[in-house]
DNA sequence: GTGAAAGCGCTAACAA
DNA sequence: TTGTTAGCGCTTTCAC
């Protein structure tokens, strides 16, 4: 910690404090040559204004939060990228917590953030439960909170996502045009906004093409891998599905194993699609298609959006959704036969 | 921000904000009943002390950063999955900052941090730059430094890492054992420490093998992506080796994808290993031998050893090593033909 | 353009 | 066990 304050500086220099404070900020008026002479000094001291001091007059910590309920994939690291990019380029600090999928752990991070350690918050919903009171403490304490890629629907915020539901109607679309006639669903957790769009875009490809819905064909899965890879053995086995929608892609990988122990070939046997934002599905055995969510620039957008909120707060009587445009890429894991 | 204070509670409750104080600390004796009353009005209203009062005076900011270069494999991720994890544990908070390997940015990040932000910092060099400065700033303010996966040498900190040397000479002990004659290194960046380490296990299997070392088959490669895939194609056109050690991932996939393109196959052309915290190694085409750090672990370790600096400060004369050992996974890409 | 002084919200000696 | 009080280091009116 620095022991050198700002009352020191201003004794070795004979100033007063308030000029050596002044010339750390930049609005008030002080002579140019002064604030050069207090900033070399400082310089040369290896000086600089007590944090914690200064946000304790301001109020204002020039930091955000992000949390995320899993740190597995690319999605999340690329979407984190994007946010640090812009807080840093706005000055702001940025903390990063994960849930792992638990909203006990996501209350309680969110409830340590209410003590002014935060200006603003960006989360990905962790999915679970049907008590989502502790994100009211950062709305009763005016600190903004915006939503990416998974979110909760009885909460109003601003929440920025993917098209989900057009590309997985495309996504399945194309499995059906590539001769699927049984498709499953593997859906990351019913309860987190992602899994019921991403179903119901899955659902609308299938009833515009006139197949039936079949629930035995949709397979809710948990957070622990072992019991989805033999839930999904199951549905391999049992449901005998010729095509594979997963909606994230650590299920689809799972699956990918899972043929291949039971001796099921992708594509011929079975097509698989997901999605993911690997960027090596092209060296994949077979190359891996996917619905690939623009991530860096979905954290960017978020990240924007939070300093927009928190330069000019705006109330949302409800959910206010921006949808960023996915890239669907289709390659050897969906071909047709 | 919170806009009510201990002294609003105080009053509502006819006590003193000491008292009030008294109860969100631990130590201090209170009646139990008066702490009770205390924390339940405190829940009511929606009240937690402000952190930067706190901060300012307890000079302690429960919050330690991580600066790491880039963010595109899973090494890192994992790598904060252990740090966050820990500190999390601790009641510490976890800042990100990403210096995209720039030495300049993490210069200025590393500024940013000296005025009481942190208490702690955990990095991995960004490798560039011969003036490693800013990291004494660090020192003067008493703020411990532990250093992971990559360091700067002229600089006394606790290294956690792996063991990097014994990995490398066995990886390419192991395409020798493979039939390989002329097997070229691709290095990260010559400055960083991974990159001169790795080296020499390479350097050291060659000898053992009575191989002499050929600096046109070390390739050292630069932050673009694009240049280094220019590099690596002529690297193959006009060397021809017979097998690749690549220092890191990225480096390994561009070579996959430039033989595929100048028609060489994997393993029967040219055998491939590299170092990777990839998990989907095995679904490569073909399947990928790699050198697998432990980084969840490399996390943890160096952010255990970071919170033991914060408990009881050790001045370091030399640089203190710890090394974790890694696993070689060897797969298809290295096959013998 | 610069200085004096009050106070941000909390903690911790000390007193009661 | 509880209250009083003096700061932590900085910012910001208000004088000069």
């Amino acid at each position: 910690m620095s022991q050198i304050t700002i009352v020191d500086l201003a004794e070795t220099l004979g100033l007063s404090k308030s000029t050596v404070s002044r010339a750390f900020r930049d609005s008030s008026d002080i002579n140019p040559k002064t604030k050069e002479r207090i900033l070399a000094k400082a310089e040369e001291l290896g000086f600089s204004p007590n944090l914690y001091a200064s946000s304790l007059k301001g109020n204002k910590s020039y930091t955000i939060a992000i949390i995320i309920p899993e740190f597995g994939n690319k999605f999340f690291s690329q979407a984190i990228k994007g946010i640090e990019l812009i807080a840093r380029s706005k000055g702001y600090h940025t903390l990063i917590y994960v849930t792992d999928s638990n909203v006990q752990n996501e209350a309680s991070i969110v409830r340590s953030l209410a003590n002014g350690r935060v200006d603003g918050v960006l989360i990905s919903a962790s999915g679970e439960g049907r008590d989502h009171s502790h994100l009211q403490l950062l709305v009763d304490h005016h600190i903004p909170i915006v939503f990416f890629d998974r979110t909760y629907d009885d909460f109003n915020s601003h929440f920025v996502t993917g098209n989900d539901f057009e590309s997985s109607r495309r996504a399945t679309e194309h499995l059906i045009e590539n001769g699927c006639k049984r498709i499953a669903y593997l859906v990351i957790n019913q309860n987190v906004s992602i899994g019921k769009v991403r179903m119901d875009g899955y659902k609308k490809a299938l009833s515009d093409h006139g197949i039936a819905t079949d629930e035995r064909l949709v397979l809710d899965t948990e957070n622990d891998a072992d019991v989805n890879r033999d839930a999904i053995r199951k549905l391999l086995l049992e449901q005998k599905p010729d095509g594979i929608f997963a909606s994230v892609e650590r299920l689809a990988i799972s699956t990918m194993r899972v043929a291949s122990e039971e001796g099921m070939r992708i594509p011929e046997d079975l097509k698989l699609i997901c999605f993911s934002c690997l960027d090596i599905t092209d060296l994949l055995q077979p190359s891996l298609s996917v619905v690939k969510q623009p991530a860096f620039e979905m954290g960017k957008h978020a990240a924007n959006f939070l300093f927009q909120q928190l330069a000019k707060p705006i109330e949302l009587t409800n959910q206010l959704t921006t949808l960023l445009e996915s890239s669907l890429i289709f390659q050897n894991s969906s071909k047709k036969n």
